[in-house]
DNA sequence: TGCCGATGTAATGTCAGACATTTGAATTTT
DNA sequence: AAAATTCAAATGTCTGACATTACATCGGCA
């Protein structure tokens, strides 16, 4: 592990890289406690500072974790899905937000990718994920329900219907894709009626899903996609004129 | 934008943290300039290598960027689909190969997602994208190709495949999943009859993106995941054996 | 007057050395 | 033998300094 003293700019990056390198091709296997920042400046030739700014990147990315103390340091992290769903949230939410990533193409993205899980959804869901998702459409179906909060049972109850497929790297990608496009949703304002027609097909999806019928959980969610295009279209309209 | 003092740890972390939400939540927009390290410092009441360290931190997210010079500084970044996708990659590789996860299970949702983007993409293909896959149809028919040069086509195949749906953010989401297998795939050796059934599949759904049908790519792709599954349990049977 | 080069300056990048804090382990004491 | 104490190693933080870069300004020159 070397790095180019040539170029003297960005040496913590160099370094993070190295180090990324070294943990991604298997040279540094999980919970291996690299050498302390005094040796890695050794090593690397560089100030104990940079080799910190090298680590934070690291640790940013949950790469490593380290410890205080005697016999602390860093430590190559086991990457939890819980921790990659996170930063994957992270990162698509302003992947969207920034890049004036179209309403329509978002909402396409998500509801093809979850129209994906819902053959193996149809299939594996418990009792658990149809309790989890009944429960938010009755949540969603309480009176004086911010549009807000009416926006994040929404969330869950399609977290619920993926989970359902019980495969956490779909769950893991998933995740990310539903989650993002929160922001975009709470834009939406949503009548009475809009809210009992996207209860109704919540309910749709869930007795499809209770029956096992993978095809009509599809076109259900197809449904759905149709009708939330629809309401956004209505929302930019109405500010278009408006403004 | 305030930090808490009284815990005296992870400083950097929380300064991170704080400067990370007023991106999320916009206070911060996309090119504004954040105060110098200096001022940070100084507002945060820290000193200028924590600020450095919380940057860095930030930057390795792709949510900064620096420029040295005057009128230089720390900047807020528009993260790029690229980007984005260079660090889903490499969290979902890690993901995978960390976890434990099972072949069958990555493979699953491989191919869920890519079917999840069969209708889009019989649909809106433009002839770029099925010559690109002719090509690598040619390609992986060559002799003499080694097993890593055939699963890297295979996934320049695939990449083809899923831009052809025109959706930048289903693009964005796929390319993790295909690619984060790549090392995965790699641990099979194929033979030459199991090349050509692949690239017989691979024709399969050649043919039918140029013809606009949908199900028979979603069909194509099953038939290839089913393949895929076999190969990888025959290749794992036989290691289990001789070890 | 207009252009071009030299200089200034503000910012990041890096370094060195020091102290603070934490934590596990070795040592001593009861 | 168990508990309390001390020690040491490592990260976390601070101070101050210098190096490097790149833009901006100002001066000189045509």
């Amino acid at each position: 592990m070397k790095i180019d003293h040539s170029n003297p700019a960005d040496l913590s990056a160099q370094i993070a890289a190295a180090i990324r390198d070294a943990i991604v091709e298997g040279r540094l296997i999980v919970d291996e406690r690299l050498p302390s920042e005094a040796e890695l400046s050794e090593q690397f030739e560089v100030s104990r500072p940079t080799v910190r700014e090298a680590l934070k990147r690291l640790a940013a990315q949950s790469l490593i974790r380290t410890q205080r103390g005697a016999s602390g340091g860093a430590f190559v992290n086991r990457i939890s899905f819980e921790a990659a769903q996170a930063q994957q949230i992270t990162t698509s939410t302003l992947l969207l937000s920034m890049n004036a990533v179209s309403f329509e193409t978002a909402c396409e993205a998500r509801f093809s990718l979850e129209r994906a899980c819902a053959p193996l959804s149809a299939e594996r869901r418990t009792a658990d994920h149809l309790a989890a998702m009944r429960a938010e459409i009755h949540r969603q179906s309480q009176p004086g329900l911010t549009d807000e909060a009416f926006c994040a049972s929404d969330v869950t109850f399609h977290r619920a219907l993926v989970d359902g497929a019980g495969n956490p790297v779909l769950s893991y990608q998933l995740a990310g894709a539903v989650e993002a496009m929160q922001p975009l949703m709470n834009m939406i304002t949503f009548t009475a009626r809009d809210r009992a027609q996207i209860i109704a097909l919540h309910e749709r999806i869930a007795d499809a899903l209770e029956a096992g019928d993978a095809g009509e959980v599809a076109d259900g969610l197809t449904a759905l996609e149709g009708e939330t295009q629809a309401l956004a279209k209505d929302v930019f309209a109405k500010r278009a004129k408006r403004g």
